[in-house]
DNA sequence: AGGCCTGCTGTTAGCGGTAACATTAGCGTA
DNA sequence: TACGCTAATGTTACCGCTAACAGCAGGCCT
């Protein structure tokens, strides 16, 4: 019983194994792995060719503990099944994609306690950045970012105090300004439909600013719905069909979503009602879907990609100017579509 | 100038920093924040206490390279973009909480080339196990998940020669159903509507079997037509109108998924078009936007939860009975909604 | 000839944990 | 009293890689 020639294919490869098949040591192949120093020509081809044909694959745990470097990002947003959260997700990895980083995805399903276990988690890899969603976080998950001595970003929002750096809008703003475009068009009798969610702060801070805005022009809600899980689409339809019944007399209603707008609209459309003589409609977001509803509704872009793309410069470092903790507001535009009507 | 009495702020933490401020070795406390070996309660005690007023967070590269082990599990999906794998991800998710494994998402858009450096990229963390979206990857890749040494499996598709498991459904199959049950209905003048990308090789087997059946019953398509990139929901509208324009006798439209499908469904509506009567339609996935719309599209349901659970569950090993390369087919039930007329 | 770059390659000492084994104290029992 | 056993803790040797520095040839300059 013989050794076999070749190496035990159970065994995962080293660096050794390489160094040993290209008869150069395991320093110069590292070398040449990470095209880092000066390596000849000849050799470089010897070690490439020696590591294509056994099908090594660096090990970047070792790298990592090494170097001590880790290019990845840790990202933590709190869903993945509204459109918003992955096109934030695009922004990033466009961003990132020239940087050598890599963004690495964290789902809290909007529970500060999973946010905290997710964010422990990452930060035990060490990664080299985390962009996390909201400014709302526990008081260990803070504790934690703070002390990790990584740039940190926080994302979407900016009405609160952030850790590190943050880039978001202002939803309070957003709220506002929607509340006085309704206002300026000559609705008055307002109901809100939004989500239950306790922990969707950012909902929970445009409905403030609207009912802000509403207060100084001597208005308040005239009914308000809320909803949890489901085909956001049918409850849209569903709350809308329960809020007008309830309240004939409405004549705006404005969603916390597009999605549930977009169920809204199409059951207005479907009961004939006049949209927006009778009754205007906005949503928030400015989700792609609704380009192909019948009707454009009214929304708020979130400038999800750009917030991803500012979020991911910082992590990269292209602003090498500054220190970090710089809070970047960008300023979503209203669009008004074809649920509101001119003024 | 004297030493600060409590460690520099900047230097990140180490089991050094807690086993000196509990008074016991750096092993006893690597056992008790691992929950391993027997602890005495007192010191555990003080152990715990000690790591966290310092606010430690583990290494877990050191941890993963000194033990040989990673709880990390790759998950490689085209897109995050259409509703469906974020719903395979849940159900990973779901599974997988209680195992003590994580899922690491990795996004490679369609494209082969990047789904072979994104699963390079993974390897190299050396994770317990991956899943991979897919049963077509270049040579390379296929010989990287081959050699890795880990439980590889294949998800969404099983039509075609798996590198380790799979699970998924025949989208051959569910495309021969689809027409069977159009055929049965009385229509005979079908149209396909579809993406563009080549590399969607679900789509194009969903094509192939539909077509298959039409032959079968000595039908050919009657006319088709692609898109690629946009709103889909926009583009299904516009690709709709531009059969109905080009090909007036269409009796039915065959759309690769249910968002372009909806589109559809929303142009007929909006035009009046008596569905399912003059024109039947049907889509392909059950995504939960369906729900919402004012008829229910006709469609096949993926088993996206399913086929996540499942993946998870050999990933976990649950299955300790087999070797790793087993197939699991998922059956796809057809929903006739509202847009085939009953036969 | 001697000195000093420059280009390439090798050696050494960790990175921060954990597996495996060694050690010690305390106790019951022959 | 000595022995063996268990529970609790410590010691040692790595895991696979890279930073930092050490060699060593060859060429160029003075």
């Amino acid at each position: 019983m013989t050794k076999a020639p070749t190496v035990d294919p159970k065994r995962t490869l080293t660096l050794r194994d390489v160094s040993e098949a290209s008869g150069v040591s395991e320093m110069t192949v590292s070398r040449v792995l990470r095209n880092r120093g000066d390596v000849s020509a000849g050799t470089r081809e010897r070690v490439l060719e020696a590591a294509r044909s056994l099908g090594y694959v660096p090990n970047k745990i070792a790298g990592a503990l090494a170097s001590q470097r880790v290019n990845l990002v840790g990202v933590i947003i709190p869903s993945l099944s509204n459109m918003v959260f992955p096109e934030v997700l695009a922004g990033i990895s466009d961003t990132l994609e020239d940087t050598g980083l890599q963004p690495v995805v964290g789902v809290t399903n909007y529970s500060p306690e999973r946010e905290e276990s997710v964010i422990y988690e990452m930060l035990s890899w060490r990664p080299s950045g985390m962009i996390v969603a909201g400014l709302e976080h526990t008081e260990a998950s803070r504790a934690m970012l703070a002390q990790a001595g990584i740039p940190i970003v926080e994302i979407m929002d900016i009405d609160g105090e952030a850790v590190d750096s943050a880039v978001g809008i202002s939803h309070r703003r957003a709220g506002r300004q929607m509340a006085e475009a309704i206002i300026a068009a000559g609705y008055r009798r307002i109901a809100f439909l939004g989500t239950m969610m306790p922990h969707d702060h950012r909902a929970r801070k445009r409905l403030q600013g609207f009912e802000e805005a509403l207060a100084k022009a001597g208005l308040e809600l005239a009914d308000r719905e809320f909803y949890s899980g489901g085909s956001a689409l049918l409850k849209g339809r569903e709350m809308t069909e329960a809020v007008l019944e309830r309240s004939p007399d409405i004549d705006f209603l404005y969603y916390s979503n597009d999605m549930i707008g977009a169920g809204g609209l199409l059951y207005c459309l479907a009961q004939g009602i006049d949209v927006p003589g009778k009754i205007g409609l906005a949503g928030f977001n400015g989700v792609e879907l609704l380009d192909g509803l019948p009707r454009r509704l009214a929304t708020m872009d979130a400038c999800r990609l750009e917030i991803g793309r500012r979020a991911a410069e910082i992590i990269a470092g292209k602003h090498e100017g500054t220190i970090g903790g710089e809070v970047i507001e960008l300023f979503p535009t209203l669009q008004p579509g074809d649920t509101i009507r001119k003024a």
